[in-house]
RNA sequence: UCCCCGGUAGCUCAAUCGGUAGAGCGGAUGGCUGUUAACCAUUAGGUUAUAGGUUCGAGUCCUUUCCGGGGAGCCA
């Protein structure tokens, strides 16, 4: 690069009076007289950098007086102590130099603007702090993600976008098609006729790479995926989109409890991470976002993480006493009301529950001694709640289809999968975490469409 | 999808019992030599989300639809 990011400029020792170029937008400008303030940031961090403009510069009166919020310019000057108080360092700029300017209707302001306002003009949004910082932790996560597993001898798998298989279960999928949706091929019997499909048959967006990532682990060891996942659920809930990115790692040789380890490293690892790549932007998150982020941080980096059975978590459920909305019985799925007692109540900190009744888990969880429960993990974080949620797989191949059988599920569809577990078959584990979902606990972000560029949710797929 | 709450200027909000729609910020114009959401002055800016209803009169009361927020379900 020919010119300097404002981020390493703010890291020097001394200004030493250095001969620096930025390129960036103006976040304010303050303009009297004889003297303008601009504060430019190129996004390479969470600060700023002020430029002192003086007459003395050729274009003052005719453009740097001109120059207010949203502008894009090309700095040159001197680096230097600042005057003022609220920064190290300032540029007196020598040249200032006209990218682009804005006009009138440029809709951000200095103040602060609703989240729900700033949807509305997402492709700007990048430019407020909130979502700038966002930004920069989104980038340093999935960085740090990659780096975990790759340090451990994981491979990145790249699992399929698009399934022929409607029945993984997990929820509505999105369907994909050529098919002319006025005039579609029809069978005698008036439905469509899939056959004459791109694929010859039915396909849809992945609700989940879990099933392929298993073949996967089943000859690499240890895998994991990060990518796009795609649910069309009517979900219109602070936590939900309909597309987001989801790490699903899966171990072969591994049970349950080697799971749940490496769950709390991997999610201690990377929290460590950003914090210290994006300390700046942490700290905003902690003092203007949400003043318990650095409370949340601390238990997930200094404690072990609980671990408790589902029929543990029932018994402290019931002994408390309280009145929960939903009464609470063995055999019932934990609701968030149950989940925030167990995590912000009684342990306060971060909590795995295991081993919950087979009724309420899926299919190719591995079924316990006593035919009641399967070797399922929750992690759940206080003021968060589930982060992460995985099992031990089910490698045995009869106890595997009595269940499906159990379940009414086709086995024809499951071939490859139940192939798998007639060749070679070894224990094997893994568990999922939603990626918008790490991002908004590390950040304190309380609406998952502030932890995505472009949400995606029912009824809006703007930009 | 269900329950509750909300939608007034570009943004954030006010408007008493149903009686002339306002302020701050932002914009425009001018002023100001060290500012920090700068400050001071002047000024423009409105189909009160939408469709209907009640009333002499509706931002305000009733109903519809849409959108948003909180909670719940589903889940990651």
């Amino acid at each position: 690069m020919k010119y300097h990011r404002i981020k390493d400029l703010l890291l020097r020792e001394h200004a030493d009076q250095m001969e620096v170029t930025i390129k960036g937008w103006l976040k304010t400008a303050r303009h009297s007289k004889e003297l303008s303030f601009l504060n430019i940031s190129d996004g390479s961090c969470f600060a700023g950098i002020q430029v002192v403009a003086t007459p003395q510069l050729a274009n003052y009166e005719t453009e740097v007086i001109k120059l207010d919020t949203g502008c894009a310019v090309s700095v040159t000057g001197t680096l230097v102590d600042s005057l003022g108080k609220e920064q190290k360092y300032e540029i007196q700029a020598s040249k200032i130099e006209i990218v682009g300017l804005v006009t009138e209707d440029y809709p951000l302001q200095k103040k602060r603007h609703s989240y729900e306002f700033l949807r509305t003009i997402a492709h700007l949004r990048p430019r407020t702090n909130t979502i700038g910082a966002m930004l920069r932790v989104r980038s340093a996560a999935a960085f740090a993600i990659h780096q975990f597993f790759q340090s451990q001898g994981f491979f990145y798998l790249h699992t399929p976008i698009i399934t022929a298989s409607d029945c993984e279960g997990a929820g509505q999928m999105f369907r994909v098609t050529v098919l002319d949706p006025k005039n579609p091929p029809c069978k005698p019997d008036g439905s469509v006729d899939f056959s004459q499909d791109f694929f010859g048959r039915q396909a849809f967006l992945t609700v989940s790479g879990q099933l392929e990532a298993e073949t996967g682990a089943l000859a690499l060891s240890n895998v994991y995926t990060f990518g796009p996942t795609f649910r069309a659920e009517n979900s219109n809930t602070p936590r939900h989109v309909a597309e987001f990115w989801m790490i699903e790692p899966e171990v072969a040789f591994c049970d349950l409890d080697g799971d749940m380890e490496l769950a709390e490293q991997f999610l201690k690892s990377i929290t460590k991470y950003v914090v210290e790549k994006c300390s700046d932007d942490i700290a905003f998150f902690s003092e203007f976002v949400d003043k318990n982020t650095a409370k949340t941080i601390d238990t997930i980096l200094n404690s072990s993480f609980a671990r408790i059975t589902y029929t543990e978590a029932i018994d402290i459920l019931l002994k408390s006493k309280k009145q929960f909305e939903y009464p609470v019985e063995w055999g019932i799925d934990l609701q968030s009301e149950h989940e925030r007692y167990i995590t912000d109540q009684v342990f306060q900190k971060p909590v795995i529950v295991t081993n919950y009744p087979k009724k309420i888990k899926a299919f190719y969880m591995y079924l316990n001694d006593d035919g009641n429960t399967v070797r399922a993990m929750d992690v759940l974080v206080p003021r968060v709640g589930e982060v992460i949620g995985g099992s031990q797989r089910e490698h045995r191949y009869d106890v595997l289809t009595q269940r499906m059988k159990e379940l009414g599920m086709s086995e024809a569809a499951y071939w490859w999968y139940l192939d798998l577990r007639k060749y070679g078959s070894v224990p094997h584990a893994g568990f999922g975490m939603g990626f918008e979902r790490f991002v908004q606990f590390v950040t304190g972000i309380a609406n998952i469409r502030e932890a995505s560029l472009y949400p995606r949710v029912p009824g809006y797929a703007e930009f």
